[in-house]
DNA sequence: TTGCTAGTTGCAATTCAGTCGCATCTGTAT
DNA sequence: ATACAGATGCGACTGAATTGCAACTAGCAA
């Protein structure tokens, strides 16, 4: 009979395992926090939730953890603009890459996913040779509320 | 007799006057090092070079005078991928958008300038309804000659 | 020219995100 | 069970960026 923790394990704790990846108690915490958020988190968001599911995570843990998921190319990093100071924000990477737009205004955030963008990113592979890793397109403007 | 500090004033100064914006040795100092600058600066390079120009320049002040640019729209704020350290890069903006390609092994910073990408803009302002002001696309993989 | 004043600056202290060194601990292979 | 490479917690540290405040000055009006 299998530990509650591994039952049914997320895909990133999968490709951990596939990877040959060591998996601990703070990783497994962290691991869940990323797949089950629905926004966007920056890293002191996902300490606070990574510490209720283990509250013996520590914040070098999640920058360390994070550092590994980015090289593992599971994760994006983003800006959004740095609308709420330098801090940067971390999201699962899912099959298909997209836009984020921030509202000056109101702050909120939106996501696009366009197959202009997708055409864009193979020009840029075929036109500039150019082996892409990770690509991020954010946008800064007004959102339809607030644009009037 | 123009001073010689009035001399030819650069675009970005010219933009100060035209909004009424005080100008101020220091300021002129900067604006200058950020229209002559052939690369992308981070402050630390900017206050280095403002300060040869008037040597009384002061980090604060490269910093407030970055985000007046910014408010302004007279200068894009770059990650350049984090690939050493997490400041920022700024680079005049120019007539035309271009998207900054970052080679994870060499560093290079390559440019590229897409009517796809003026498209994808396009594309986003209809569909999404969202009037864009800033947009930067940052690319990480690796280069042609990094590629083999 | 001369003052006036709102806006700007320098400075030092401060905040904040992120990193690091090291002793200790633990996941995993044997 | 044991060994040990690799991961962790902790606290100190770094480096980027911001801030509060007294002093200064650009630009304007008299
Ligand atoms: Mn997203
Ligand atoms: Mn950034
Ligand atoms: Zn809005
Ligand atoms: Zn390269």
């Amino acid at each position: 009979m299998p530990l509650p923790q591994t039952e049914m394990p997320g895909r990133l704790q999968a490709y951990f395992s596939e990877r040959g990846i060591r998996m601990t108690q703070q990783r497994r915490a962290i691991l869940r926090v990323m797949e089950t958020a629905s926004k966007h988190l920056d890293a002191a968001q996902l300490l606070r939730k990574a510490k209720k599911l283990d509250p013996q995570v520590d914040r070098s843990t999640v920058y360390r953890t994070l550092r590994l998921l980015k090289r593992q190319g599971l994760i994006d990093e983003l800006d959004l603009m740095h609308l709420n100071g330098e801090k940067h924000y971390y999201e699962r990477k899912l099959n298909r890459d997209h836009i984020h737009m921030a509202c000056l205004r109101c702050g909120k955030i939106m996501e696009f996913v366009s197959d202009v963008f997708d055409a864009l990113k193979g020009e840029v592979e075929r036109d500039c040779r150019f082996h892409i890793v990770v690509s991020r397109l954010e946008i800064g403007g007004y959102c339809a509320a607030c644009s009037k």
